[in-house]
DNA sequence: GACGAATCGTCACAACCCGTTCACATCCTC
DNA sequence: GAGGATGTGAACGGGTTGTGACGATTCGTC
């Protein structure tokens, strides 16, 4: 329906080299993927939305109608958008359960007519932004982005602790990655590098989007980055969780990320080991004892 | 370098004592008090945006024309209402300057007559927020507001009734850490300072909110007050309770609080001696194995 | 108002971290 | 087996952080 109005500008938006990461823009890199749902009934805002969303890689959920507060907060959003006109009369009831319940959350309402009273009212409340309906998905966009930008430190939180796969945990907040108590530090890079990943589950991520989302600009030709970050992870998670595999690769593609026991098929008198084991590792130290085994 | 070209500018923002953060209010309620600074050359909106916050009690700084960027970090801002109209050509220019120069300043550009790359721009610029001209003091102040209050949001909790994590105990009412029964002699900005980080135990956080929430206005870039004052509490902690570490760095990102034993990696051999446990403080002792945290 | 102590902020330099790059070994596919 | 892709270890270098010392400012006291 409408595209941009110039072509062009948002491109150079998008293509901008970014700043050279300032020192002090701290997590500099752009959200590895952002959880965003969208409540509203236009169809037809929802499929622009949709693609541009679905383009930033960012992960998408979209509700034709509203929701119970406890199915939002099940999904573990970073920024909710939401028409309250499809809300009814209990829109106000609504917007604050959600405020109260998903601290954090980056909540943007999107409406057709609203009074300044009520978007003084909304906005107080704890909305975050709040524009008018013809709105042009690439502002909404961006606007996701600087409440996002700007709440990044305080958004992590104990609510939304973390994604947990498998075994392993990882905290935003902390910028480290837990496996029952132990835990692997991890660098920024590192962190956002994981975090992407795991956030792909099961799916297979190539070199040049991986570096594209974690990096921020586009790869160059033979850059092999990612391929040495990939090693340091495998490394820090393999000592704090022995017996298990978590990145795989594929063979002139990319990454996935996909928690597995490993199998020792070495000797053939070892029954399938799962995790357990680990003791090899010589440090056995604090025993750690996982039981990890229900695996398989 | 941030002091001052003109020793008039700031006079009047300077001057407010700062509500004394009451000794009470510990953090709890930072800076109830917002230095804001408009520029823009309407006289009436100026007019009636004074009066406004004049009511909120925020200090403000009302300049009709430009001025140079040093001169607003020296003002120690909070936020900042511009409209780029009167900045002329140099615009984004200065707009830019603003945003690498004062991380963590809520910034809010009000305009009339603006374009959606315009405001695309801005807005992934560093802009929080963006709104046309003929707005609404109301909700001028209510998204000021917001930026603000998203910036904070963290952990509004802790109230002060005497925090204590792992073996060290804050008392508010004190302004005094204490270990055991010596207290430790903190400054105001060094209790500020442990209170922060202490009441977000286990989360990393940016210098640039650390700054904001301590000083209680942006952070101006390059600015190394937050690593003296941690390496001052360090002392000092270090001092109170030896053997044990309670900031960690996160390189390229900020600070982390966490009570942990120190570890003495000459031994192999090693008890596990969890912050509950306090030994005595003399010996070098507690050789743990951290295994877990120590850098997989 | 003058003096002195305490606190705060800045600076310069040293130490260190981490992202990058390289060289080489190993693995995969054809 | 050839050739390219990926794994691995090490080294480099720029930027970040630690550290000590020095002015600036504030505050209390005389």
């Amino acid at each position: 329906m409408q595209a941009p109005t110039s072509g062009r500008s948002h491109s150079d938006v998008e293509r901008s080299p970014r700043p050279a990461a300032v020192a002090g823009d701290g997590l500099g890199a752009p959200h590895a993927t952002v959880r965003v749902a969208v409540i509203d009934d236009d169809s037809g805002f929802l499929h622009v939305l949709g693609k541009r969303f679905e383009r930033l890689g960012w992960q998408q959920r979209v509700l034709a109608s509203p929701v119970p507060v406890d199915d939002l907060v099940a999904m573990r959003l970073g920024a909710l958008v939401v028409d309250p006109a499809i809300l009814g009369r209990a829109a106000w009831d609504y917007l604050q359960d959600v405020v109260e319940r998903m601290p954090g959350l980056a909540i943007v309402v999107c409406t057709a007519r609203s009074s300044v009273a009520q978007r003084v009212r909304g906005l107080r409340m704890g909305v975050d932004d709040w524009l008018g309906k013809p709105c042009h998905p690439e502002e909404l966009v961006a606007r996701i982005e600087a409440v996002l930008r700007r709440g990044r430190r305080a958004d992590e939180r104990h609510d939304r602790p973390a994604l947990v796969s498998g075994e392993l945990e990882i905290r935003g907040d902390q910028f480290q990655a837990f496996v029952e108590d132990r835990s692997a530090e991890l660098t920024k890079r590192e962190f956002e590098l994981i975090d992407l990943l795991a956030g792909a589950e099961g799916r297979v991520l190539e070199r040049e989007e991986i570096y594209q989302r974690v990096w921020g600009y586009a790869m160059a030709r033979g850059d092999r980055s990612v391929d040495v970050f990939v090693r340091k992870l495998r490394q820090k998670l393999e000592k704090a969780s022995p017996g298990w595999k978590y990145i795989h690769t594929h063979f002139g593609v990319g990454y996935r990320f996909a928690p597995e026991p490993v199998v020792e098929v070495a000797e053939p008198n070892r029954v399938i080991a799962p995790p357990t084991e680990r003791a090899e590792r010589g440090e056995a130290t604090v025993a750690v004892d996982d039981e990890a085994t229900a695996r398989v």
